[in-house]
DNA sequence: GAGTGGTCTAGACCACGTA
DNA sequence: ACGTGGTCTAGACCACTCA
């Protein structure tokens, strides 16, 4: 009996993607409470030791929380792993201890045409939000970021005022789970993004594209200037053992 | 019997960071056969699944490969984690298909007083090998370096001719496992840096320091500016379950 | 108090790859 | 061929914490 009933897996990592495609696809959604253990023992016709280490590897993805007597939830995302901590920007900015501000630039709505650079990787011609938005720390302007919401993906998204929240943040509560890829560089600014960040021309900007998915269909693309001054990114390695 | 013999922590637990610990401390460098689980279990005198489960752990973080029939080693050192990827400039370079070439600019060897930029968090005042070199990718200054290496920490180091090879790639080689913190940022260059990468005073620059460790003991510091068409770092997240 | 997860056992069979 | 790891079982006791 030991290894595989179908498929040429073993049971515990059928068991750990059955889960993990309930969560990446939103059926299950944050703070969800997941079946005990016992229930999948039932289900997949198992011992507890195989639920139990499939249920431990989504734990050390990050997907899924523990509590005794109480049961096992899905995680709410933490900002994107912890290993490169790219928070939303307002907690990044309180943290500082400096006053958060968040202004709406502008707003559009429109299919944005395959090979565009904001939304390529969203899927073709796929009907998006496009928003520019600026963010402050105390007086100074902290960021200036252009961003794309996938509106077949995230419908709610358009029926939401993005003039009092951050989409950032927003999408933070509102979107279960993502995978990433971020593109970090850095630029001269040229005028027109020189005078949104209040800064002289041709300073140097650190840069942060990032395109998000969910379950493969893509979410938002964002790109984030940071004047060099503002803000340095932090990368951690090595869980000590 | 089953929690702990000793210490408050689980036993699979203690199994793992005692190997953890002979891995970091360099005691069992890479490619080292760490004794088979029987072993393990004599020694802990517990069960095969505790001490499979520790070992699994060391597997899932990267410090341990495990063959079938052939047992279980200690493994290479990645290049820093799959996540943010940022291997030696020498393999980047190449992977792109220009010519690397590597110039040392710079050699000294000193104790490095506790504050000092380059050098803090290595322990304070620890004779330090400083250098600072270039890196070319066909004809183009692709990054400018520079790096200390804490002697004490890594003496062969010292015996090294770093003209003709570069020292990230060197203790990539000689260095079995390291934590490392990187802080990303950008930066206008400086006239003196700008000659040096042979670009204009003012251009954009990535730059990207790293700290490194071993055990808890600093390893070595980098500081290497990139002139922002060279170089984007990417970083992925999201294994998908 | 009762149900959850956390840990552990003492076995077992199997797949695989090296010797 | 044989020893390694890979997987799995059918139990067990315990700690914790929510109801």
């Amino acid at each position: 009996m030991s290894a595989d009933a179908a498929g040429g897996q073993p049971l515990h990592e059928r068991i750990r993607a059955d889960i993990g495609r309930e969560i990446l696809s939103g059926h299950w959604p944050p703070g969800h409470r997941i079946p005990v253990e016992h229930e999948f023992m039932a289900e997949y016709g198992c011992s507890r030791m195989t639920v139990n280490k499939a249920i431990a590897a989504l734990v050390s993805a990050g997907l899924i929380v523990r509590r005794r007597r109480a049961g096992s939830f899905v995680a709410r995302p933490r900002v994107h792993s912890a290993v490169l901590d790219i928070p939303d920007l307002e907690s990044v900015i309180r943290g500082r201890g400096e006053q958060y501000q968040y202004e709406l630039l502008s707003q559009d709505r429109r299919r944005v045409a395959a090979g565009e650079t904001l939304g390529a990787q969203l899927g073709t011609t796929q009907k998006m939000l496009i928003m520019t938005c600026r963010h402050f720390a105390d007086a100074q302007v902290f960021a200036l970021e252009q961003r794309a919401i996938n509106l077949a993906a995230v419908p709610e998204a358009g029926e939401t005022d993005f003039r009092t929240v951050a989409p950032g943040a927003w999408l933070l509560r509102h979107v279960p789970w993502t995978e990433a890829e971020h593109r970090i560089s850095a630029l001269n600014v040229s005028a027109a993004e020189a005078r949104l960040l209040k800064v002289k021309t041709g300073t140097a900007c650190l840069v942060v594209e990032r395109h998000t998915w969910r379950g493969g269909e893509g979410i938002t693309h964002t790109r984030q200037v940071f004047p060099a001054s503002m803000y340095d990114l932090v990368a951690r390695f090595g869980h000590a053992p």
